[in-house]
RNA sequence: GCUUCGAUAGCUCAGCCUGGUAGAGCGUUACCUUGGUAAGGUAAAGGUCGCGGGUUCAAUUCCCGCUCGAAGCUCCA
């Protein structure tokens, strides 16, 4: 809504003739006011009751500043190119007209051409505009906000079972974990050091900001598309193997739909918003909609069970605070494996629960961190516990170390026992990779059903598994570790499986070129990524990129190696130079590299021929 | 989202305090060099100093707003 607001001596208006069909009915007399403030009115498309409230609170704090009692309000469409429909317009004036209570309040007519003199007193507040719109509704979902009101008790279990106070608990031995529990947290850190996967994430040309996206929408240039494709196909793999069946489901979900709303407002996380066709569209923040919603199409029995349902959302959308947004740790876009269970009941959902603990374990050490990278946080009800005392005490024993215990006085999200890997970074931030949860809510709310035993139908035990977490998050561990070998002198690096480039061949005269060509075509049928480096440059300067973009074999091809028929290797993980027949060194790298994904080299292959991404 | 800080060439940064429209290194391009395990040489191109407004004769420089980013708070995959 659009106002031009006047403090007059005086105004007078004639209707002349109707401008649209539907234009009010009055009469054809001239209406005259004294001491009077006029606004002028242009109703524009989506103004609402919360605008027209708005609207005349404005212009009552306005009339009381200049002490004037009287309003015309003056349907004025000029003000605006984006107008609400004839119909709308003249709704929300009246409602205006109604709102303006203790005032002395006229309306001229709608939808007439009004001839009008009008005089303007000449001080300063005589004369304003203002731009009225509605405020963003408060979507927040009731979780977010019920967040900050919930009772927790946290505690240290040790691998013997035992509960230490978190208080009394030592820490010294542990400071990853103390990090975790931000228990005493070191608040003096270097200021000015920004998170160091950053810098590595761009120099590396994994991925960017992306300034024309959103916040936390990241683009990923072809180095971070091919590792963020392998540790995908890693992880579906190993979920296929652990018995998750692949499906997919829309990114986007009907806010009203019946399952939505209570849902919705059940999960802690804020949503982006779309409007189209007039429905209003949230985006996922992971697959548990669109999976429920299918299982609730399927036909189950006990013998069915557990079903599991496996998706890798690209993406999983959560508007996260602004402020909070980092790199590759924390985006609004994410890609996440996602994994549910729906289990017949709760002996047979714990069952499961252990499967999918020992499938995350594994998962995270074939990507590449070690145990000593991720804390455990585990989170349950203190009913839950009571009844289940052995379980929780016997996960903290297989981690082997101490575990941070949250637990909460009576459920208040959907689970009731949630278990989590933090992965520690170097400035002592923790971010958590792996999780899964039981979930006793969702099976009855979108009506999932199974018979049992008895031909009765029940609602199933969700688990909410994700081995890896985000896939972005990952790359992130991966890149703080590298950070972190950098800072102790180590050479940082990828495992050689998520490595861009696994083998550089740099030929030493042009001539050789031919005979480089038919190396890498050797090397990469059997499944290695190679490229060749041709560039008119130096051998030492060559190595020296290759060193940089953390190369892990580097060929270096003269006469002597077209003569001889062996490779000259030269290794930068251990820095010496070898000779290797052709056999052993592909045998080197595959082993280094079994039972990992593999995918073609995503660049071209010849150096002179690409375009530089990064620096 | 809030508080504090920042944005200058493709990248990393200097200049700004004390206003008079810019510099380096790397990279890119061309030429020379035909190389043996972490930087061969010469030259050139490349900037509406993030965007918008204000102050001023004059703004990259001072002030305000916005956008994007960083740290902290909070939170999570």
């Amino acid at each position: 809504m659009r106002i031009l607001q006047l403090h007059c001596d005086k105004i007078e208006y004639t209707p002349t003739e109707k401008e649209i069909k539907s234009a009010e009915e009055t009469d054809l007399a001239t209406k005259k006011f004294d001491e009077i403030v006029v606004a002028f009115v242009a109703v524009e498309e989506g103004d609402d009751s919360s605008v027209a409230k708005k609207a005349i609170q404005e212009i009552l704090e306005s009339m009381n500043k200049v002490g004037c009692k009287k309003l015309l309000l003056y349907p004025y469409a000029h003000l605006s190119s984006k107008l609400a429909s004839p119909n709308s317009a003249l709704n929300v004036l009246k409602e205006m007209q109604s709102l303006a209570q203790g005032l002395d309040v006229s309306r001229a007519p709608f939808g007439w051409t009004k001839s009008f003199m009008i005089q303007v007193k000449g001080h300063p507040l005589a004369e304003t505009s203002k731009i009225i719109t509605a405020k963003d509704e408060d979507e927040t979902s009731e979780a977010v906000k019920a967040e900050s009101k919930i009772k927790s008790f946290w505690h240290i279990m040790t691998p013997d079972g035992i509960m230490h106070d978190f208080k009394d608990f030592d820490f010294s031995k542990h400071k990853q974990l103390e990090a975790l529990s931000k228990y005493e947290s070191d608040k003096k850190r270097s200021v000015d050091e920004s998170s160091p996967h950053v810098k590595l994430m761009k120099k590396m040309a994994i991925a960017d900001y992306e300034p024309a996206s959103d916040s936390g929408n990241l683009r990923f240039y072809p180095n971070g598309r091919l590792i963020k494709s392998l540790i995908e196909n890693y992880v579906s793999e190993k979920i296929r193997e652990y018995g998750g069946i692949e499906v997919e489901t829309p990114i986007m979900y009907d806010s009203h739909h019946p399952s939505m709303e209570s849902y919705f407002n059940r999960f802690p996380a804020r949503h982006y918003s779309i409007n189209a066709e007039g429905k209003h569209l949230f985006l996922r923040f992971s697959a548990c909609f669109g999976q429920f919603l299918m299982a609730n199409d399927f036909q189950m029995s006990y013998r069915n069970m557990p079903v599991r349902l496996y998706e890798i959302t690209r993406y999983s959308f959560r508007r996260e605070q602004s402020g909070e947004l980092v790199g590759l740790r924390r985006l609004r876009a994410f890609t996440m494996p996602d994994c549910h269970a729906f289990c017949k009941d709760m002996d047979q959902a714990i069952e499961e629960f252990r499967k999918r603990f020992e499938l995350s374990r594994q998962v995270i050490l074939g990507l590449g961190l070690e145990e000593s990278d991720v804390e455990m946080a585990i989170r349950f009800t203190e009913d839950f516990y009571k009844q289940n005392k052995s379980l929780i005490q016997e996960l903290v024993k297989k981690i082997g170390k101490p575990v941070l215990v949250e637990m909460w006085k009576e459920k208040f999200f959907y689970f009731i026992l949630k278990w989590e890997f933090n992965f520690i970074d170097n400035l002592g931030k923790a971010s958590a990779l792996s999780t899964d949860q039981i979930d006793v809510e969702n099976g009855k709310r979108y009506n999932i059903e199974y018979t049992d035993e008895n031909n009765i139908p029940q609602n199933p035990i969700i688990l909410h598994n994700s081995p890896s977490g985000a896939v972005e998050r990952i790359i992130y561990a991966l890149l703080e570790k590298a950070a972190a070998d950098i800072k102790k002198g180590k050479k940082p690096e990828f495992p050689l499986w998520l490595a861009p480039t696994q083998v550089r061949i740099i030929s030493v005269k042009p001539e050789f070129f031919n005979y480089c060509e038919g190396l890498a075509d050797k090397i990469s049928s059997s499944d290695i990524r190679v490229d060749i480096d041709e560039r008119n440059e130096s051998v030492a300067k060559r190595i020296r990129d290759s060193e940089i973009e953390w190369i892990r074999y580097t060929l270096v091809v003269g006469e002597k190696e077209i003569n001889s028929e062996k490779l000259n290797v030269r290794d930068r993980k251990t820095g010496e130079v070898r000779e290797h027949v052709f056999d052993e060194f592909i045998g080197e790298v595959k082993n280094e590299t079994k039972n990992k994904p593999f995918l073609p080299l995503n660049m071209t292959r010849r150096l002179s021929l690409r375009p530089q991404i990064m620096v």
